[in-house]
DNA sequence: GCAAACCCCACCGGAGAACCGGAGTATACT
DNA sequence: AGTATACTCCGGTTCTCCGGTGGGGTTTGC
């Protein structure tokens, strides 16, 4: 029950991406990577996943970088997290009759229902609402301030 | 968000010896496992762990094994997992200053939120629950077999 | 043509999962 | 007492994945 260090930056990398959307300009590696201090060759590798999973698109040569490819209130959670973490309902080829007792299955049951829980969670989220969580927080940041 | 085969064996011995429980006999680790194919050697190791966690108590011996320390509707699945997985909330120590910005809080927030949407449906659950389930699974089972 | 960016492939160290073996220890039965 | 039966503890092995690094290649703007 731990939010992987890939998912998380992400997250943050399309949050960012998100945040600049409106501009139309496209947003660098190294300038993700500074803003949410994660390591950039890293950073690169999780992008290119995410562009092959649709999710982002890039632009090469120099000026170049990422953009999203629909709008961030079109993006869920749930999309970012299938697409890193892969798809992960492929084991039920192996549905032998051997090594499936009656237990497993229900066992296997209440597990699907406790991921359905969490998943309906994370669908229930996209970039935008991200940003604006962000906005709130950031303006109670500066009310703390004054 | 796949179901650890470590912890699919450990619901499933506790399944098993919450069949048995009224009897107040002791099952060994061969009998679970061969019930429940599951590899005995390993199967040793998690009951180990099940009882440093308390959820089960071991007699040595000759005519020793494992029983449930609770009856089976005072032990949630919840737990189990618990036990099995470790304490997963250990990390909030390191919340220096520096690489946690604001985006990483909020993105926290979720995941805590789709954790606990899990959590609460594995509460829910307890070892009696399952027993019930895997009952009514084999009377349906009988009622195809006529 | 050159620098700035992305693209791709490969590798590495560490951690954990899923096991297997062996030596020791407690208990029951004879 | 002795033996068989179980659990207990310690270790090692193989495999995969995660987080991260390195190097070389390709596209683009100026």
């Amino acid at each position: 029950m731990e939010l992987s260090c890939k998912s998380e930056y992400a997250i943050l990398a399309l949050i960012e991406l998100a945040v600049h959307y409106q501009s139309g300009e496209p947003l660098q590696i190294r300038q993700i990577a500074a803003k949410q201090n994660i390591p950039d060759r890293y950073l690169e590798q999780l992008l290119a996943t995410l562009r092959r999973g649709g999710l982002v698109k890039s632009q090469r040569g120099s000026k170049g970088g990422y953009l999203l490819t629909k709008e961030p209130w079109k993006i869920k959670i749930f999309d970012v997290l299938v697409c890193l973490e892969g798809v992960n309902n492929l084991k039920n080829i192996n549905e032998d009759a051997q090594s499936k007792t009656v237990e497993s299955l229900i066992v296997d049951d209440i597990w699907q229902e406790a991921c359905s829980a969490a998943n309906s969670v994370l669908q229930s989220y996209t970039l935008a609402d991200l940003c604006d969580k962000r906005d709130s927080h950031k303006q109670t940041d500066i009310m703390y301030y004054i």
